[in-house]
DNA sequence: CATGCGTGGAC
DNA sequence: TGTCCAAGCAT
């Protein structure tokens, strides 16, 4: 749509260009991605499946969310079904996606969704601020993508190709507010469900974090960034933390059956509400004598391969304790036996599959 | 506003 | 091998 096309352009007094959606739209048009959640053109997703996906994509990639998307909505095809699932089975399904806090908070937000709004997932970006587990940006992924509202759910690949149109020049986290008000400029008349999925495609196939494929891009006319030859450079960002190690010891209690002691994690904080094998803390500097922490008197030995797992802010290290005990042997308070079995239908997370792994 | 919160893949 | 990264949220 070029603005020669309108004779009123002409007269117009000049105006900083913004990037005109109508570019983008038409490039998404072309190249749309096929994906689980997505509908096809012209139709809109149903708002369970739109904020299925949106909260398992937070900080996670298209590639790991595929089967976990499909389990979840072969398993609980709807949000009344979902509610009416015990909060275990909500984790045990999620195991391995991490972030386990969105997993308590999908489950919450499911009885949210009944309990407030008879099933029915609110349109206002306001109300759906409201639920557990959905913040700016989910609220504004649904709002747009499922009911096309207006709304602008700026997320990780907004925010870079935001920075790279305008080269802004402030580093992230601090230059949010600004890209946040530089991306409701870009916002077109309508489609805004479309807007908002072709600026995620844009980022995620054109404007890459890496080597962005500037040939390729519908706005390549209107990028500052493109224009300083390094748009790549975009967004700046501060210098982030060091992630210290962490070490404690494994304790794998293992019964003349075959089975595990166990036991579940607090219900918040790190792995909240998940299963794990007993262990020591996990401290900077270790911890003094383990040999306290068992959940058992009985023979330990150490195993000379030890668990490593990196999580998002720390390191760990963990040693592995095993004993045999006889199948007669009690769980003391607070822990379970679990037969490999029933390894499946338990919440182990990642670190805790690498130690059972050692059996 | 900074920090806590997972995991696996790419380079 | 280490570093960065992926459709953020809660506190």
């Amino acid at each position: 749509m070029p603005a020669a096309a309108n004779p009123a352009a002409r007269a117009a007094p000049p105006r900083k260009a913004v990037p005109p959606p109508e570019a983008l739209l038409g490039w998404y048009d072309r190249h749309r991605r096929r994906l689980p959640w997505r509908a096809e053109a012209g139709k809109r997703e149903a708002p369970y499946r739109v904020f299925l996906s949106e909260i398992m994509l937070q900080q996670t990639t298209v590639v790991t969310v595929r089967p976990y998307y499909a389990a979840f909505l072969k398993r609980w095809p709807d949000v009344e079904a979902l509610a009416a699932a015990p909060l275990e089975e909500v984790l045990s399904a999620w195991a391995g996606l991490g972030y386990y806090a969105r997993a308590r908070n999908l489950h919450a937000c499911a009885k949210a969704v009944v309990a407030r709004h008879g099933g029915r997932f609110p349109a206002d970006e306001a109300a759906l601020l409201d639920l557990p587990g959905i913040g700016p940006y989910t609220a504004a992924a649904i709002a747009s993508i499922a009911f096309d509202r207006r709304a602008a759910p700026v997320d990780g690949n907004w925010e870079r190709v935001v920075a790279r149109l305008f080269a802004v020049d402030e580093p992230l986290p601090k230059a949010r507010a600004k890209l946040r008000a530089l991306a409701l400029t870009l916002l077109p008349d309508e489609g805004y469900g479309d807007f908002a999925q072709a600026m995620m495609d844009l980022g995620a196939t054109i404007c890459t974090p890496r080597k962005p494929a500037c040939a390729l891009c519908p706005w390549r006319p209107d990028c500052a960034g493109y224009a300083t030859g390094a748009p790549e450079v975009y967004p700046l960002k501060a210098a982030k933390a060091a992630r210290p190690t962490r070490r404690g010891v494994a304790f794998l209690a293992v019964r003349a059956d075959g089975a595990v002691l166990v036991r579940s994690r607090p219900a918040s904080g790190l792995l909240g509400g998940m299963s794990e094998v007993p262990s020591t803390p996990w401290e900077v500097d270790g911890v003094a004598s383990p040999a306290g922490h068992a959940p058992l008197n009985a023979q330990w030995c150490a195993l000379n391969a030890p668990v490593t797992h990196v999580f998002s802010h720390f390191a760990l290290e963990l040693d592995v304790w095993r004993a045999d005990l006889s199948a007669a042997t009690r769980a003391p308070a607070g822990h379970r036996w679990v037969r490999p079995e029933g390894f499946d239908a338990e919440a182990f997370p990642s670190v805790m599959r690498k130690v059972l792994a050692k059996l």
